[in-house]
RNA sequence: GCCGGGGUGGCGGAAUUGGCAGACGCACAGGACUUAAAAUCCUGCGAUCCUUACCGAUCGUACCGGUUCGACCCCGGUUCCCGGCACCA
């Protein structure tokens, strides 16, 4: 064994020899459990960053060791290629972006490999490629079939910017979640799917994923954002329709003093009276220049306008004004609500600006709260008022009993709402899956027919970064027949958003070759629910929720048995250099590449594995590097000193107690490996140290005056296996120079010897009130009543007590004594 | 505002979930080796105090209080930091 640490000739010899043994190919095997482990796949924008690095490293650890516990272990990599990037290469360079998205992926794949990545790269999908965007297209016809696709026209998120519509979720604080610009208005015939329609399974089944972050689910919960109420229609005066709200409170009807629309409520144009209709356009037009952030904004001051007309409550008769006013949103609930100024804040704020009259019907247990004049809205529990039939129930209680009336009478029902909208998924780009549908005048919307997919991305397009999606220059791509009537018809012209390419990547994983069908049912139902699921908490709503909900319908089809994709979750934390994200305009990126050049990508995975748990930040530290470098080239001098020492004719037994005590330590590392990397735990870091504990036990054994190296021997190639998951590379070459000829990563994980965790004696403690004062050797295995009497025994236990007397002895056995004294 | 998560040495972080707080690593200091340096190896490293030294004492897991023989861990309150949602009726 060489002298010196060769990271660069080691990672390259081994990475070479695992794709020369295609050592990480998976095939189905009936006889083996499966376990599917999947980190989230990157967009290849050509560089990788330590996100990357620290996102693939979980995910090989994890991979390597389930493969060596015994599973069919399938851990499959791809590219998430399409997507705006590409585009504005093509817009600012010239390149077209399916070169540009090529050549990044060729140069990505390069870095991921020197990584020593685990990946069974015959299962490799590139979302921009024509057989993967082929089945993208076909799964949105099956959705269109089954009514989840529809078009809508409809004022949809703009962003100036990006050119391009966006889904509620890519709008972040009234701003574009890519380019920050500040989201706009627009209206636009689009196309949705029918999320909605999933709401309650996608909230329901959260229950269903143990192995999910609470913090993640809690997130979903809350983006889905159930509400139970009632709907209520009120009848106007002088007015044939009815108008429909939805209120949380159906126990303060009775305090109704006005109504509200939003201002795009298709009633306002019809209601409004002309005294008032000057009144009103201008406070639309006032409203016109707002953006969505300030209009959203809670600072806003609550602004609106009458309209002349009046409401009847249905439960008491009032005749109350309607208005409209800007902070009632027309899409949620019915676009229209009923304010209650003693019982809602917003309301209170309002009515208190517009003169609106306040009735109590609420009345506070805290008799010092005087309802009849209020400085701020009651929002509490309380007992009925002023609310006819009703008065004196609990508030909580009348909220059940009032529905039941108003549905008795045809008024209202009971009703549930969510918070989540349909997912808007049209984009007016080029770089993205085309939708399959096409116009004709006779027969509307029509999907393309199965055999012509896929509906391909022209290549005769112009990038001018400004108007009209690119698609609409190519002469070609517009132009097509009706696949029902067969007369001249056009083609959707927008692109699909790219969540949906990825909303279901780890199907096609499971047959990723296939050019049948999107994946063939018997595979997919063998590897899939993804087992293990990697990646960063910033994918908590948008990308897991679409994933759910693309699962939960492919399953509906029948295409798929799992209806989760994602039995557990880990949410790796970001990697920041001092203290903050690490970014370009920081200036404080640390290149992966350098990194890897420099030390090698064992010493990369090591630190970043080793520097924090998982789930949590890591702050990238040069130093922190340097540390597992050097541990790396630790253990490399000690295997190679202990291979040329080693004489193979002695037995490897153990006598002496510093025997005794490596052969401890080995087991007890390999079990707390062990258990760091199993039942969900992670505990990369806590693993790793437990490792370095057992090399310096070896180091200090090997210094003693017996020290038997055959003994040593073993030792080094136990640790060797329960480093290899961690540091792969280094691990082949030190399990080869050990004599071994296959390779590590086909060896079975280490068991440990319980026998040899049990010591004769076990160190405990001995405290006086609860304060340690020495320590005390018992046998194992000790009763809590013997080792009270033992100690007690002590002739240094007596000192401790000395004159006091004794009040109470707390005996856990192994652990403590603790003697209460007065 | 609402909902989560968190606060442990100079730093990253451990602590079997109520039982020796600070494992492991980084940084730092001292020593060995060396002409010297790097590398390596050894030792020390929470604070304060006592002692010539050995030994030891007190305090210490954001802050205040509680439960308990015993609390980083459980309960109540305060405070700061981070994340999510935010006029959702």
């Amino acid at each position: 064994m060489s002298e010196r640490y060769d990271f660069r000739e080691i990672e390259q010899k081994w990475q070479k020899y695992w794709a020369e043994k295609d050592l990480f190919k998976t095939v189905e095997d009936d006889s083996k459990e499966k376990y599917y482990v999947l980190e989230m796949f990157p967009y290849p924008s050509g560089k990788l960053h330590m996100g990357h690095v620290r996102n693939y490293s979980i995910g090989d650890v994890t991979a390597r060791y389930m493969k060596m516990k015994g599973y069919n272990v399938l851990h499959p990599m791809g590219w998430d290629s399409f997507g705006l990037p590409a585009e504005n290469a093509a817009i600012k360079n010239g390149i077209r972006p399916d070169i540009w998205t090529h050549d990044n992926i060729a140069e990505m794949k390069e870095q991921l490999k020197s990584l020593g990545l685990s990946y069974d790269w015959d299962r490799e999908v590139a979302t921009c490629k024509e057989d993967y965007y082929k089945w993208m297209q076909w799964i949105f016809i099956q959705f269109y079939n089954k009514g989840l696709a529809y078009k809508k026209e409809n004022a949809v998120n703009w962003c100036p910017s990006c050119q391009t519509v966006l889904a509620n979720e890519q709008v972040v604080n009234g701003k574009c979640e890519r380019c920050k610009t500040p989201v706009g208005k627009k209206d636009l015939s689009q196309w949705y799917l029918k999320i909605t329609d999933y709401a309650q399974r996608l909230l329901d089944d959260l229950d269903k994923l143990p192995g999910w972050p609470e913090k993640v689910k809690l997130m979903q919960k809350n983006w889905i954002g159930r509400s139970t109420g009632a709907e209520v229609q009120f009848e106007i005066e002088g007015f044939d329709k009815k108008l429909d709200i939805y209120t949380t409170r159906p126990d303060t009807i009775f305090g109704v003093t006005c109504m509200i629309l939003a201002p795009e409520h298709p009633f306002v144009k019809e209601l409004v009276t002309e005294d008032h209709k000057a009144d009103v356009d201008a406070f639309m037009d006032k409203l016109q220049y707002l953006s969505d952030i300030d209009r959203s904004a809670t600072t806003l001051e609550k602004e609106g306008c009458f309209l002349g007309r009046y409401a009847i409550n249905p439960l008491n008769g009032d005749r109350v004004p309607i208005y409209i006013a800007n902070y009632v949103m027309m899409d949620y609930g019915t676009g229209a609500i009923m304010v209650v100024p003693a019982h809602d804040q917003r309301d209170f704020e309002f009515a208190t600006k517009y003169g609106i009259k306040i009735v109590p019907v609420i009345q506070p247990e805290d008799p010092e709260i005087d309802v009849n004049n209020l400085k701020a809205a009651f929002a509490a529990e309380g007992t009925m008022i002023n609310s006819g039939e009703f008065d004196g129930m609990n508030n909580k209680d009348a909220i059940e009993k009032i529905i039941q009336y108003m549905d008795e009478k045809g008024i209202g029902k009971s009703s549930v709402n969510f918070r989540l909208r349909d997912w808007l998924i049209s984009r007016q780009r080029y770089w993205g899956t085309p939708i399959p549908m096409i116009w004709c005048d006779d027969c509307g919307w029509s999907p393309v027919n199965e055999e012509d997919l896929p509906v391909l991305l022209p290549k005769d397009v112009e990038f001018t970064g400004k108007g009209q999606s690119p698609l609409t220059t190519s002469k070609t791509f517009g132009k097509c027949t009706c696949p029902k009537c067969g007369k001249p018809a056009s083609r959707e012209m927008d692109t699909m958003d790219t969540f949906l390419d990825s909303s279901w990547y780890f199907l096609r994983y499971t047959d990723a070759r296939n050019e049948e069908a999107a994946f063939d049912a018997k595979k997919a139902n063998y590897w899939m629910p993804v087992d293990q699921y990697v990646g960063g908490v910033e994918h908590a709503i948008l990308h897991l929720l679409y994933a759910r909900f693309f699962t939960k319908v492919l399953h509906d089809l029948g295409l798929v048995e799992a209806d989760e994709p994602f039995t557990n979750l880990l949410t790796q934390g970001m990697v920041l250099k001092d203290g903050s994200k690490m970014s370009k305009s920081v200036g404080n990126i640390v290149s992966p590449q350098e990194i890897i050049e420099k030390y090698g990508s064992d010493t990369a995975r090591l630190f970043i594995l080793f520097a924090a748990p998982p789930e949590r930040d890591l702050d990238w530290s040069d130093t922190g590097v340097e540390g597992s470098y050097k541990f790396l080239n630790r253990i490399w001098r000690l295997v190679g000193e202990i291979i040329e020492k080693r004489d193979a004719s002695v037995k490897p037994e153990v006598v002496s107690g510093d025997d005794k005590q490596l052969n401890f330590q080995l087991n007890a590392t390999t079990k707390r490996v062990s258990d760091s990397l199993s039942k969900g735990r992670f505990s990369f870091n806590t693993a790793i140290s437990a490792i370095m504990e057992l090399v310096n036990e070896m180091y200090r054994y090997k210094e003693t005056e017996n020290a038997n190296y055959s003994l040593l021997f073993d030792a080094a190639e136990r640790m060797v296996l329960l480093l290899s998951p961690f540091t792969p590379h280094i691990c082949e070459e030190m399990w080869q120079q050990l004599g071994h000829e296959t390779s590590a990563y086909l060896e079975s994980w280490p068991e440990y010897d319980e026998s040899a965790l049990l010591q004769d004696t076990v160190e405990i403690v001995v405290q006086l009130n609860g304060r340690v004062k020495m320590k005390a050797n018992v046998a194992s295995g000790i009763s809590a009543d013997e080792q009270k009497e033992t100690v007690l025994a002590e002739d240094g236990v007596k000192a401790l007590i000395g004159d006091k007397s004794i009040v109470k002895v707390v005996s856990v056995p192994e652990r403590l004594v603790n003697i209460v004294v007065k």
